[in-house]
DNA sequence: AGTATAGATGACTGTTTAGTCAAGTAAAGC
DNA sequence: GCTTTACTTGACTAAACAGTCATCTATACT
């Protein structure tokens, strides 16, 4: 019973599109509160710290991300299918949102985790761990391939490990360089990295 | 004529140092000033700004750099040793680095360019800049490697900016992860990126 | 309709921050 | 040794900031 609301849930909205935009370090508690249209009181009513709210508004992110993600590496697909479908669905995604914004953005969890490593250890923490089970698709299909046989690999932890590097690196770059069109090199890097048979 | 100083070398240090541990957006002038032993009266007798201190810092960093690169990727060797032994440049300095503060950084370049490149416009083009700079010895070499036939290489270009994107990112993983072992992970993508005869 | 309760609000405090400035100090050149 | 000039200092202002709280409001449940 009581009031009811939904200044949580516009909390971790601003604050989520905030720090892709921008940056976690570079925001205020003051400036989430405008971007959600929630008076400070009430931040203070839901969240403990600007951290405590990152946090939250990561999790929830990647439970959003986790709905697409399913369906692109579904294990009812060909593995190396699911690699190829989800560098399509970033390139798409990533040209959407500068249509939309004017800004390629890249991975949030990749620029924040990079950003908060060494300083905020709970927002360091929760990152980590998502940019471990987003890399854990990679891992899967890249094994599953292997043991398909569709692809020549001695070793498919390291080829899971450099793949996704080279899409957070991809990403980062399209980023820095705002052109969406570095994500078309995605495909190539990964037929390279990978001996298809 | 008049009284000598190093402060603005110390403040360049300084600010290069904090922007590597930490990030550009978590440091205030107070906190740079404090590291380079200078009052703040001082600061603003050198630059006028955190971002103008930064962009000079960022630039004598690349100078600094350069004098370790030219070496490592001199037109004097093979063109994948270059490639090959720069890994084994940046995985023993991370480990050096990891050894003094406890803490693998990563490349500042890249770290800083994707927290700034939407906020601060200035320090992002100076970091996108000197991203260019470096992934220029890079491409120079896999347009050797191809035009010596070492490897076999359709398009070096788009080997070159791959290859880069592989370096940029796990530098960040290694951050992320605070393991210079991610980097032992380089030479193996080298080789599967390019055809190596 | 009344009440208990979840949430909203804005005014408040103390602190940290950027940025300024007049007065002071050290060294180079005469 | 004196003057010019490059640099230093600490005290200052105003603004931005995090965090608190008593009071007010809406609504779910009885």
């Amino acid at each position: 019973m009581g009031r009811t609301s939904d200044a949580r849930e516009r909390l971790e909205k601003a604050i989520y599109q905030l720090m892709w935009d921008k940056s976690y370090n570079a925001l205020t508690i003051d400036m989430i509160c405008k971007e959600a249209d929630v008076k400070k009181g009430s931040f203070y009513y839901y969240f403990e710290s600007k951290t405590d709210l990152a946090v939250a508004a990561m999790e929830k992110a990647w439970q959003e991300l986790k709905t697409k993600l399913d369906p692109i590496f579904s294990p009812a697909k060909d593995p190396l299918e699911r690699l190829f479908d989800h560098a399509d669905y970033s390139y798409e995604k990533t040209r959407e949102i500068q249509r939309d914004s004017g800004q390629v953005l890249g991975c949030p969890c990749f620029n924040i985790a990079s950003e908060v490593c060494c300083v905020e250890s709970e927002l360091a923490e929760k990152t980590f761990e998502i940019l471990n089970r987003y890399r854990r698709y990679f891992t899967s299909a890249v094994k599953e391939a292997a043991e398909e046989g569709v692809i020549d690999e001695a070793n498919p932890e390291e080829a899971a490990r450099i793949l996704y590097s080279v899409f957070d690196g991809m990403m980062t770059q399209a980023r820095v360089r705002n052109d969406p069109e570095v994500l078309l090199d995605l495909k190539p890097a990964y037929r390279r990295l990978l001996k298809i048979k």
